[in-house]
DNA sequence: ACAGCCATGTAACTTGTTACATGATTTT
DNA sequence: AAAATCATGTAACAAGTTACATGGCTGT
């Protein structure tokens, strides 16, 4: 995920610290994956210097003094371009298809494998559609996106099982 | 994609040496994102100090020399490894859910974002099943995995669209 | 002669992770 | 009094991109 953009954005919609900010992105984007705080900072130093948020003023809170940023117009053009580029994440080669080519490649079980993923994926599955309930509305929408995924990954590793053979042939 | 592990279970498939190397990692993982000549002299590096390969001889060829790489039975292991494990990809925020997100936050117009970026998978969609028709086996696989993730998506933004409003309630 | 491919690398930078350091306030 | 939380950062490393540098061989 384009974690800097997506950053940017929170602050271009409501100033804040750094400690406050890393609290946001993760409610919003997932504290499964929340962000380190070498890498708020970072940002924070990066994103002051290119120009597209400025330090605002210092706070007193509950600690160490808070520094409050605020967005300015060349960080709000920066997200809205961002908002409207093509994503390319789901383009290119997968991890899983890579795993079916190098064990291919190597001579291992290629159908193990993929029997292997594919009980993963059901797990993830099962295991979302649990989390899913009685979650709020962001999250719903979240792992709704993920069970979409995961699905379209199963229905792959159907295809790609039926093809297997005629796919270790060509891979000579 | 996991660049590395994918790399190196080509060179334990096969010995060879970076140019060579980088030209197989294309033509298997997608020439749309080739490997940079950087990070190839800098994986070798990296994998010969982990012992996971050894530089086994120096060959003359078209040009200057190439030092053949070949694999080590703890690289080997390191790709079995890779392979069984879960991948995590899938799982998390995406882009477009950071975007819609943000989009909302910041009071922009976020039922023309998804109509867009249903307009540009539909495109993609579109591309991808023309280039599908006479491509090799495994370039179809691949082709198919991205049709799958990209239909997923798109089911997304309509399940999406129909609780945008109450998103947004939500967000406040 | 020149272009293009073959083949190696280095340097500077961005992004992300891990671990460490410091010190104040609030909760148990 | 101790532990958790608040709040800032630095240093070292891994991974990846971009640009540059070098030089040989091949085809036009």
């Amino acid at each position: 995920m384009d974690t800097s953009q997506a950053f940017l954005g929170l602050i271009e919609a409501r100033p804040g610290y750094g400690y406050e900010l890393k609290q946001r992105y993760d409610d919003y984007f997932g504290a499964e994956r929340a962000l380190k705080f070498g890498q708020v900072y970072a940002m924070l130093a990066r994103l002051e210097r290119d120009e597209l948020i400025v330090m605002d003023g210092v706070e007193e809170g509950g600690g160490p003094n808070r520094k409050r940023y605020r967005g300015l117009p060349a960080g709000r053009e920066r997200v809205r371009q961002w908002l409207t580029q093509p994503d390319e994440e789901t383009m290119g080669r997968s991890n899983l298809f890579a795993k079916v080519v190098v064990s291919l490649l190597l001579d291992e079980d290629a159908v193990r494998l993929l029997a292997l993923h594919r009980s993963i994926l059901l797990d993830t599955m099962r295991r979302l559609t649990r989390a899913k309930q009685g979650a709020e509305l962001l999250d719903v929408l979240a792992y709704d996106q993920s069970l979409f995924r995961v699905e379209a990954d199963l229905r792959w590793i159907d295809t790609t099982e039926a093809r297997l053979n005629d796919l270790k042939e060509s891979l000579r």
